[in-house]
DNA sequence: TTTTGTTGTGGGAACGTTCCCATAATTGAT
DNA sequence: ATCAATTATGGGAACGTTCCCACAACAAAA
């Protein structure tokens, strides 16, 4: 069934259902009535092959995540598709293994679908991906989400990571800890450098001294977490404090302490980041950063729109963050 | 650039070019040889409207979800995605929200796009949505993930969830618990309906006494365990025992019962239902029914694909669960 | 009356593939 | 030497849209 059968349905000329379909150019309201008609009749579907042939869209978006276990793409990506779904768009979702030898072909498996924009996680920063990236954001729009590409070349939306730590960790200080650990990302992980910076800033900030030992380093897995409360735990002198760069990572290292019987908050305060729904749900409720998600999730999906529909130019915009206190600390 | 353009270049026609992209026809070793390189060389990428229009193949496929937030979903997707990925396919994700109003049009949203199967997930058993769903499949394969379509003529990967409950119960009942309380769906929610049958099953045949106040109605979310927990607990005879028909509403019940100090197992059992990832970091680790999720998922993607390129018959498979015994039993 | 602009319609080229068909060269069997 | 089968190539129609162009009807303005 194709708009000739239609418009031989109808009584007129393709190009009349054309323009219906299509919703531009001069058609007579009896003309569009009959027309909608019929094609509701025969449950009528235009072709997207043709239609993106000659269009060259595809109302398609591609989305590249890291790891979907992780509530926190799983979060974001709901906010995402509500919104892309409303505005005729479908997304194709692709998940990246870790160290990110996989992303080069799934970009490539994307743009041979020809979508019409590029949504963006990861958890490392790989130059020869970002070039990539820059390369194809002359011709279809794609959005990171992360800080840690400001100062790059390409359009993105983050939170303050750096700024939203620096609060948290001032506020453990303030409530009287002293030695507070911190659970990053692995060197190849640089997505939560600038939390852990600001962590760092006040540390120094407060004069304490800034122990190698008190720093961890995961791969945003929630067993990361668990086993750097573990590392943590059995030294000669256990921090009074631990901060995860992420809340699933903090969830991990809470779950070891509850395991252990070591009481939260009395004997160690736990702060996590991201504020995933979950957190007011845990053993005890989570003390943590909020990020933005709703906003950012917004904005990522309606600037990758407006640069697919409208202009091509870069965008970038930084969000705060929020110290969110519960009784884990 | 075009395959009119690969050919000037390479010094062949058009039609030599097709075969070297669609790998069928005889092709000369030294004109491969050179197509190829050609094609290396300015970085051609077929262009797939032009494809899809003459072989009605996109190498898409849209899946349904009901909640990605849930991980049982996530951890699916990740081994769905592997093998698609491998054999040329891109997904489509699109949630559907938990009461379903929005099931028809993704569906039509997918179809619209070409795409050459279809994978769904649901919390419930919509027959407006199975019949579009039994129309579909004469055309563009389906593939139901649940349980709870069996007896229907549609194909179906699943588990024997009826069954591994059954057994879990019966496990709690040997154990000497002798109040067990269970965690079911809304009656809207009939995915783990026959989880709960298997339950009740083993109850009757240990001459336990029905209690409907031992029944709590969620759906599926984590908080629902939470308040599911809280139900049972301030009941007069609070249960020895609680199952639910899934981890991530179990998981939701022992925060609560960790929260309240309340001693698992030594004053109730938890057991869980699909033995996610994390189960073994809980507090304490999770005796769960294990759902064979990377064969089922393995089984479903295969099967689809399998129905794309070759045969469109019904395939429907229901796999056993098995009893894994942790700490919280 | 003539002109101009708006509204409405249809014909046909073009988009970039695949695939059928015609043709030719080469090989190997008779 | 002849014929058939295999290998290799190119031309052109077709897929179902969009969009440019031509043209007609009609209203409003000159």
């Amino acid at each position: 069934m194709n708009i000739h059968d239609i418009a031989k349905l109808a009584g007129v000329s393709k190009s009349t259902v054309s323009r219906v379909i299509s919703k531009n150019g001069y058609v007579a309201p009896e003309s569009l009535q009959r027309i909608l008609q019929v094609m509701d009749e025969v449950n009528y579907r235009p072709n997207v092959f043709a239609k993106g042939m000659r269009t060259n869209r595809s109302y398609s978006i591609g989305i590249l995540f890291p790891d979907l276990s992780n509530p926190f793409f799983a979060e974001w990506y709901h906010v995402i598709e509500q919104i892309s779904g409303s505005k005729g768009y479908l997304n194709y979702i692709c998940i990246t293994d870790p160290y990110g030898k996989t992303e080069m072909k799934r970009i490539d498996d994307l743009l041979a679908r020809s979508i019409d924009g590029i949504i963006y996680f990861s958890y490392q920063k790989n130059s020869e991906v970002l070039d990539k990236l820059k390369t194809i954001s002359k011709h279809t729009p794609v959005i990171c989400c992360d800080g840690m590409m400001i100062g790059e070349d390409l359009s993105y939306v983050c939170a303050d990571g750096r700024k939203g730590t620096y609060d948290a960790t001032r506020y453990l200080i303030e409530s009287g800890r002293i030695r507070i650990a911190y659970i990053k990302g692995t060197e190849a992980y640089q997505v939560g450098l600038n939390r852990f910076e600001g962590y760092k800033q006040a540390m120094e900030e407060a004069n304490l001294p800034f122990d190698e030992s008190l720093v961890f380093s995961g791969d945003f897995k929630m067993a990361d977490g668990f086993e750097a409360a573990n590392y943590f735990m059995r030294q000669e002198y256990p921090p009074d404090a631990i901060m995860a760069a992420t809340d699933f990572m903090a969830i991990g290292a809470l779950n070891y302490l509850n395991q252990q019987g070591i009481s939260v908050p009395e004997q160690v305060a736990v702060v996590g980041f991201d504020n995933l729904t979950r957190t007011t749900e845990t053993n005890p409720p989570l003390t943590t950063i909020e990020l933005p998600l709703e906003q950012l999730a917004t904005n990522a999906i309606e600037s990758l729109i407006y640069q697919i529909e409208n202009d091509k130019a870069i965008i970038q915009k930084v969000y705060d963050c929020k110290l969110i206190v519960r009784q884990s600390s």
